[in-house]
RNA sequence: GGCAGGGUAGCUCAAUCGGUAGAGCAGCGGAAUCAUAAUCCGUGAGUUGGGGGUUCGAGUCCCCCCCCUGCUACCA
């Protein structure tokens, strides 16, 4: 049997400690369009999102609440898995670190990773707050004293020290046996894979970053916990869990069915979708664990950037304040996914500010493509009875063309706003179009009768193809377009080019974009 | 501190190997009426952060300075 080979798209998992935001949005959104891309152009995906269910503070919040961690986690996977239906993300699966078959997953690889000899147990030692029953690490600490100089960590310094959720506590300087990683093993290797494989990361801001961590050398990784009870027991080892790292990057694997048979038509990975913060641990850590355990290399990484609130990171005391269900509810889901897309750049960062939504809902999506829509449906009703007409080809046509030659290029790039970008400049030039043409005129004269045809003919086509265009990023909207196009579903990329809609039955709705003051 | 990436029209950004600085939005003027009063056309005298240098010619190369952002290993 001929197994198909997936197109395996995933995004980081999200930590069960709060309810989904904007920043989850993005990256969720980013990557839909990255799957729905792909589908569009008839290959095979599995797109899979998830949540990180496992660590101290998944328990604390919990026992705040005063229920099971369990509880606490379904309740909040609940959560996420609803909002990203409601933004219609079209994950294929949605993988749980508490669900059996991670825990398979992840053990497994441990396994793996222990026969290749690349784990040892040795004595991890670091600053202990015993309120939080955790490590720190000296950044998450401040300290108590007027000017603390640098120095080496140890128990002397862990009296200058404080952890700032607990001031009035002594921090420990404790120590445990713990297995270790042999990551230093790998550090040509990663490197070898940077020069071999540039692709691995991206964009390429994020390799450069990437070579200079390995460069600097590194270092033996702890990946094991002692005294922590809420994750992945360490394989033959009741006193242990599964460090954070290694138990969450785990998912990619256990998501496709890993070490069952049959996870190849998944594994490796095409891409793994994740934000800028986290790219060392894809693209060192991972592919180091990976290369001991001996499993394919994940094709490449895709580090997105972050929104920005009003200058400053998250919506704080200053800034613009938005949820995600106030950004839903503002003009659709569709229309923040186009907004998220179009205004931050997907490899780099960029703003949020309500005024600019509303600017380019208005402006763009109302304006230029709703409107764009309105009036040649309209045209097609009004001037032969609501049925597509045989017409020539026309300069749109050849627009259209030309169109799909760079939006391919900007969407193979996973550059999602220039593909954005470029498909509305040809509803741009539709519109410019209609004026050129004037089949207003057109129609008076009956000696122009087919040169109206042609006008039509092309309107049509040239809807059909920004229905396709943009689906990945409006793919509600955009059904509904199709059917208002009467087409059975949105076309397919490779048939856009050729596209015929002669006979079809256009039904105008109710406007697919309704500017803000006449909702 | 070190490394990396940026500072171009009011705003967001473009400018292949160095060759007369462009686009969208906003603003201003005009046209049209199919349409969600939506659309279309016309309109840009910007010291390309500052200074110096190389060159026939530099936003584009070299040097110095100023400002912003990111990274600088076990919080996800």
């Amino acid at each position: 049997m001929n197994q198909p080979h997936f197109r395996y798209i995933t995004t980081a998992i999200d930590y069960a400690n709060g309810p989904p935001h904007l920043g989850h949005a993005l990256e969720k959104i980013g990557a839909d369009a990255m799957a729905r891309y792909h589908r569009l152009k008839g290959e095979p995906v599995h797109f899979v999102l998830g949540m990180d269910e496992h660590g101290l503070k998944v328990l604390q919040s919990a026992q705040e609440r005063g229920i099971t961690p369990q509880e606490w986690v379904d309740d909040l996977a609940a959560t996420f898995a609803e909002a990203w239906a409601d933004l219609h993300i079209s994950n294929d699966d949605f993988i749980r670190t508490t669900e059996h078959r991670h825990r398979r997953g992840a053990q497994e690889l441990v396994r793996r990773m222990r026969e290749a000899g690349d784990l040892y147990t040795s004595t991890y030692a670091g600053y202990y707050c015993v309120g939080c029953e955790a490590y720190k690490t000296e950044d998450d600490l401040e300290s108590r004293v007027e000017e603390l100089s640098p120095g080496e960590p140890g128990p002397e310094r862990a009296t200058r020290l404080r952890c700032p959720l607990h001031r009035s506590r002594e921090l420990e300087w404790m120590a445990e046996e713990n297995w270790f990683f042999r990551l230093s093993r790998y550090q040509d290797q990663l490197l070898d894979l940077l020069e071999e494989r540039p692709e691995f990361v991206q964009p390429e801001i994020r390799r450069n970053e990437v070579r200079r961590v390995i460069e600097g050398g590194l270092e033996d990784i702890s990946i094991s916990r002692a005294r922590l009870e809420w994750g992945v027991p360490w394989p033959d080892d009741k006193e242990h869990v599964i460090y954070v790292w290694t138990e969450a990057l785990s998912n990619y694997l256990s998501a496709t069915g890993f070490p069952e048979p049959g996870h190849e038509r998944y594994w490796p990975a095409d891409t793994h979708v994740i934000g800028k913060d986290i790219t060392r641990f894809h693209c060192v850590y991972w592919p180091a664990m990976l290369m001991s355990a001996e499993l394919p290399l994940p094709r490449s990484v895709w580090a997105h950037g972050f929104i920005n609130f009003g200058g400053g990171k998250m919506s704080k005391s200053e800034g613009v304040s938005a949820t995600l269900e106030e950004a839903m509810e503002r003009h659709g889901p569709d229309a923040l996914r186009y907004y998220l897309l179009r205004d931050v750049p997907w490899n780099g960062d960029g703003d949020f500010s309500w005024d600019r939504f509303d600017h380019v809902y208005t402006a763009e999506l109302a304006n230029d493509l709703g409107n764009l829509a309105s009036r040649s449906i309209s045209m097609i009703q009004r001037y032969r009875g609501g049925v597509v007409p045989t017409g020539q080809r026309t300069d749109l046509d050849q627009r259209i063309t030309d169109t799909l030659v760079r939006y391919r290029a900007a969407m193979d790039a996973n550059l999602l706003h220039q593909g954005i970008a470029t498909a509305m400049e040809l509803a741009a030039a539709a519109n410019a179009f209609v004026g050129e043409r004037a089949p207003w005129e057109q129609a008076k004269d009956p000696a122009l009768s087919q040169a109206l045809d042609s006008t039509l003919a092309s309107l049509a086509r040239v809807l059909a193809a920004l229905d396709t265009m943009l689906e990945p990023f409006m793919p509600e909207r955009m059904r509904v377009l199709a059917s208002e196009l009467g087409l059975e579903a949105v076309p397919m990329l490779a048939d856009v080019a050729n596209l015929d809609l002669t006979g079809r039955a256009v039904t105008k709705g109710e406007g697919l974009f309704p500017r803000p003051d006449r909702k």
